[in-house]
DNA sequence: AGTTCGATCGCCT
DNA sequence: GGCGATCGAACTG
C-alpha cells in the first residue's frame, strides 16, 4: 500500500524558492504511520521580505530549523490548542517554509476518526490544526527529516489538476500576497 | 518577570 | 459569523 504512492520526495525538491515548493506539493502524499494523505492545500512562507514568516524577525531557538537545510519538518504550537506542520524549504542558509493547511484521507482511515473523535471524512484533515492531531504529528517531530524518518512525502499519482491561489488565512501582516495554494474543487480544502 | 497575542478549532447563534 | 479556550514564544522593562 505504501510503494502505491510513488517515490519518497529527496531533498533537492524542497530546496527551491517556498512558493515553487508550496506549489509542487500540492497532489503529493503525505504519510505517517499507517496514514496518508492527498495534499490539497499549502501556504508559502518566505524567509526575507515576508513579515507574516515566523522566521522574519530572525534566528531563535524555534526558528532555527528554518534557516538550515531544506527537507525538515518544523512543528509548532499554536493558541495553546493546535500543532502546524510546515515543511522546510529553500536551500541551506535562506529561510522559508511551506504550511500543510489540508489532505485529503487515503489511507489509516480508522486511525484517524479515532484521534480526532470524528466520523466525517471531510472533517479529518481540513485544517493544519485538524491533520496533524489525525496523523500524530506533534512537536516530538520538530526537525524530523522526511527524506529518511517515519514522516515523508511521495511523489503521488499524475492526475492533472487546477490550481487556485489567494492570500493566506488568519494572518494580520502581508496579507495581500497570493502565496496559498489549493486544488481547485477539493471538498477537503480549509 | 510580566505581558501580549498568534500561520486555529469547534460550538453557539 | 462570532467568540472562548489555553499555552508558550518573544518582546519589554
Amino acid at each position: 500500500m505504501q510503494a502505491g504512492f510513488g517515490p519518497r520526495l529527496g531533498r533537492s525538491f524542497y530546496a527551491r524558492p517556498a512558493q515553487v515548493v508550496a506549489r509542487d506539493l500540492l497532489g503529493r502524499v503525505i504519510q505517517h504511520g499507517d496514514c496518508a494523505g492527498r495534499i490539497v492545500e499549502t501556504e508559502a512562507y518566505l524567509g526575507t521580505g515576508d513579515l507574516a514568516a515566523h522566521s522574519a524577525r530572525g534566528l531563535t531557538p524555534r526558528t532555527r530549523i528554518l534557516f538550515g537545510p531544506p527537507g525538515y519538518a518544523y512543528v509548532y504550537f499554536i493558541y495553546g490548542l493546535h500543532e502546524c506542520l510546515n515543511i522546510v524549504a529553500e536551500p541551506e542558509g535562506v529561510a522559508g517554509c511551506v504550511l500543510i493547511r489540508a489532505l485529503e484521507p487515503l489511507a489509516g482511515i480508522e486511525t484517524m476518526r479515532e484521534r480526532r473523535k470524528k466520523e466525517d471524512l471531510r472533517s479529518l484533515t481540513s485544517g493544519p490544526g485538524k491533520l496533524t492531531q489525525a496523523f500524530g504529528i506533534t512537536r516530538a517531530h520538530y526537525g524530523a527529516d522526511l527524506t529518511s524518518g517515519e514522516l515523508l512525502v511521495r511523489r503521488g499519482t499524475q492526475e492533472p489538476f487546477q490550481v487556485d491561489a489567494t492570500p493566506r488565512i488568519g494572518i494580520r501582516r502581508d496579507t495581500d500576497l497570493p502565496l496559498r495554494f489549493l486544488i481547485r474543487g477539493s471538498p477537503f480544502v480549509s
